[in-house]
DNA sequence: AAATTTATGGCACAGCATGACAGATGACAA
DNA sequence: TTGTCATCTGTCATGCTGTGCCATAAATTT
């Protein structure tokens, strides 16, 4: 990795992490561009070379986390039941979280906080876990070898995976301390999704 | 009613037309608040006080469906499972779209074709979804005697509820013709999630 | 060291959204 | 009808987000 690229990504973080404290001290919206720009000594314009938009800040975590799922999915059996390999898919998601350095995860609890105070930046999230669900349910499909536009089942048991995890990280509203205490939340429920549907929903036919 | 309010409605209707017409012919992101207020004789200040963003106009259904949907499930008994009331309240307010006037009807599919062809719309709508989830949320856990920041399971119930009504409503992408089409794909969607869950999934304890 | 690719900053600009104020218009009582 | 009041509307000013463009600076390659 050459000097411009590890130069690149420490400008990256260094946005990241002053933009992340900034909207925690004085809140999403009345923090500008121009400000995070100014603390970390670059201009506005380079800001929007970083990040498309002020909000892609606090939603970054979903790029990492989508990439992570869609990989651990294209590695289960493709005769396994599809809710199966989802359920596996997000685990590992999951657990690649936990494998987090201290800062990165200390970075996903900002933008946790952020997004749980802050009901336009959880509108955002859900629309922004929504794109990469499309995505899954088109993969979700071909493993079936149903067609996406016509069926609407793949996408039904995507949208419920997703769903679920997405009730896991919402849920606990009162203090999210630290990392351990959010996969709790989410693997149970996870584990009460496993428990809520009938053997052999997600199959087609 | 008199005459002001009269008139209010008829320009809120002048500008939802006018708008959606112009978002179908030329596209949503090229279209500006101040063509859409020229087409109509306001100025552009006064779009905004009858909507609260350009945005507002492709998603305004939701208001209307928000309230009918709660409405309908403050009617249902409150010792039936949670998820039949919220299936029989979604039913319910897709049985008030078929009710609706010719121009509802036509309003209506137009921002469904809009929503359908535009990503950056498509999300922005399943945010609203979502906001009413969260209030549909609060409500069952009230009837189950949960707190709603503690247990995940009525906000799980809702979540389900909800994926299912927008998947039916995403998934039918080549040419929605017709409101009837639509709704059986929906109703199709519902379906499919009532042969879905095990008996009592949805009951605290 | 020169040539090439790529990142950066500054500038201009369009568009969305909001606050403030003054004038127009409907509502209502005398 | 007229006058008063509340409400709606247009105009103006303003702040902020996001993008195109171009010149410059930095890194990479040869």
């Amino acid at each position: 990795m050459g000097l411009r690229e590890r130069k690149k990504e420490k400008t990256r973080l260094a946005i990241l992490d002053a933009a992340l404290d900034l909207f925690l001290e004085q809140g999403y919206e009345t923090t500008t561009v121009e400000q995070i720009a100014g603390s970390v000594e670059i201009s506005a314009r380079t800001f929007f070379r970083y990040f498309t938009s002020k909000e892609h800040v606090v939603l970054w975590f979903h790029d990492h986390s989508e990439e992570v799922v869609t990989e651990a999915l294209q590695r289960r059996p493709e005769d396994e039941p599809p809710f199966q390999s989802l359920l596996h898919a997000l685990r590992v998601m999951l657990s690649e979280f936990n494998d987090a350095t201290p800062e990165e995860t200390e970075r996903f609890l900002k933008m946790q906080r952020l997004i749980e105070n802050n009901p336009a930046l959880a509108g955002k999230s859900v629309a922004r876990g929504v794109e990469t669900e499309r995505r899954m349910a088109v993969e979700v499909a071909r493993r079936q070898g149903l067609d996406p536009a016509v069926h609407q089942l793949p996408h039904l048991v995507v949208a419920y995976a997703m769903a679920t995890v997405r009730v896991g990280f919402e849920c606990p509203r009162p203090k999210v301390t630290g990392m351990g205490e959010m996969f709790e939340r989410v693997d149970a429920a996870l584990m009460l999704a496993e428990r809520s549907f009938r053997p052999g929903w997600d199959l087609a036919g």
